[in-house]
DNA sequence: CTGAAAGCGCTTACAG
DNA sequence: CTGAAAGCGCTTACAG
């Protein structure tokens, strides 16, 4: 390996004068820059990022931690944070936490030993005070954590809202609502906006039920109160997940969809137009997500100013089959 | 920070002696042992990752090399790593190559250079050549780099075998086969494996097209062969992707699934439960292959003894509604 | 504008 | 069984 004290000998330089061209730092004449981009590049020489890590305290790691890299929103997001990452020069650890708090902690605190240069949290395991108390440049992604921290997340609100107002619109009379876990911040506001559109309408009756973002409960839930509900002719599911579990539901019951009962979900993932029918959604741009947090998370990192902690972004809905 | 010379201090010993009880490496007798213990905890001492790696030119970081993290197949996989890696003091680099050998070699390289202790790949772009002149542990996942490199796949052959068998049973007699990009050899073994079938059976009319492992070119080209050939009442698709676009094909065109026509795809990505009909399917156990793939890398890094340069894990054929 | 030297926190022959 | 010292490859005051 070539180090830095051979680029100084074969340019007749100290290793100060190397490391003060390296890291752009410090005078160096116009001249001697010049033979060292020739030695530099004639040795191949690459800095030993543990040595300078050691030095300086940093590193160019990024942590992502996920709750469930397997659900189908984080891969995408884990892309758009790789991606953004990549051609800034940062490395992604996968923090998988496997739904553990255990794990999390694991996770922050090694991240913080071994002088990661940010981290990126979509988890909700953890109380915010614990998030205000760590020394790393942190953004929450899609989860609110503490004021102090930078998040960016979705306009779930307006999101719902343009769905319920879908359904109303379409003519749904009786509305179940499949909403998210109790207490998780972007469930919480699918159900605001939903409830803000439906309760300044006339003669609507709702149903609702509580699920997890996954399928199975939600088909399971959904089943029960379809059976029990006959004319139950919309659905807004907080996720496409469970929008999906109620078309299955929906479906072995004999209920046409949309004929029958229109069903729109959340999040725009991919699997809603591999379903049949294909399935109405309000899309989050759950890339332009992950890049906007990373782009966020390397400003802190650099300590650049930070204009606004809380990015909101847009979503569209997409109409496909499950509504008329 | 609690460095190493402070557990000395505070036990009375050099750092060089609490080096040796760290690592477990040389004589420390057992009284001094216990002291070090002691002053560990209470100091609450952690190790150095870092200063550790720079003389040893070892780190406890995995790389995970995938094409593309938002393919069904690998957050599966990515998370059976990390769990892996995790339960064994690794941490995971997830490598996304974005389908660009540029970025992958970049990827390698960085790795090399930072002390890596290991690298899983599944990808396709780079040559075995390259791969051989790595000087890092490797493993390859589900593909065949090279036969000095261990690698785990699934038993694909037996695979299609089976699916093949299966659709003949189910009385299928023409039968349409998507087969997977040529040159790469899990493709190529399904296809195998199905041909080995079909070519020893009677009365059996075989169309064959070709699609990468994705959903959109199978769709499209199911169709225009489905309308070409009505006459065709059963499809072996070799990924379950491929194996949902000639669903959505033949449902496009009016075709009962199964009643007109049989499907079966390969994988066993939990997609495949999620359709209409749900998708009977081969699947492998993606998790597992995982899990073995990083337990193989670790005996790698460790440098015991490996057994088996080829592991091949059984497929099962999990039959749901896609099929009579 | 440049260099000598100390320091980052560890490991590892070597000598005792 | 233990310690002094050199070394891993960088950075960074400090002095010149």
């Amino acid at each position: 390996m070539v180090t830095i004290r051979d680029v100084g000998k074969h340019a007749g330089v100290s290793v100060a004068t190397v490391s003060r061209y390296l890291n752009d730092k410090g005078y160096v004449s116009e001249e001697t820059k010049n033979v060292l981009k020739k030695s530099i590049q004639e040795l191949g020489y690459k800095p030993n990022q543990m040595a300078r890590s050691l030095s300086t305290k940093k590193t160019n790691i990024i942590g992502l931690l996920v709750p469930d890299i397997t659900n189908p929103f984080f891969p995408e997001l884990a892309k758009a944070v790789e991606e953004t990452a990549f051609s800034n020069g940062y490395t992604v650890v996968l923090c998988n936490s496997s739904e553990q708090q255990e794990k999390e902690k694991h996770y922050i605190q090694s991240l913080q030993q071994n002088y990661a240069a940010g981290l990126i949290v979509t988890t909700n395991y953890t109380e915010a005070e614990y998030y205000r108390h760590i020394k790393l440049p942190i953004v929450a992604l899609d989860r609110r954590l503490d004021p102090t921290i930078p998040t960016v997340t979705t306009n779930n609100v307006e999101g719902a809202k343009m769905a319920t107002n879908y359904l109303l619109e379409q003519g749904c009379k009786h509305i179940l609502c499949i909403r998210g876990p109790q207490g998780i911040g972007v469930a919480e506001d699918r159900m605001k906006g939903f409830l803000e559109v439906v309760n300044n309408a006339q003669d609507i009756q709702v149903e609702t039920i509580t699920s997890p973002f996954e399928f199975t409960e939600a088909e399971q839930k959904a089943f029960n109160i379809l059976s029990a509900f006959p004319t139950i002719d919309g659905v807004f599911a907080a996720s496409d997940a469970s929008a999906i579990g109620a078309m299955k539901a929906a479906q072995s019951l004999g209920r046409k969809i949309p004929d029958d009962i229109q069903i729109v979900g959340f999040d725009g993932i991919s699997l809603g137009a591999l379903v049949t029918p294909e399935l109405t959604t309000v899309a989050q741009d759950i890339y332009h997500l992950g890049k906007v947090a990373t782009e966020l998370l390397l400003k802190k990192i650099k300590e650049e100013p930070i204009d606004n902690h809380l990015i909101e972004l847009p979503t569209e809905l997409v109409i496909r089959r499950s509504t008329k």
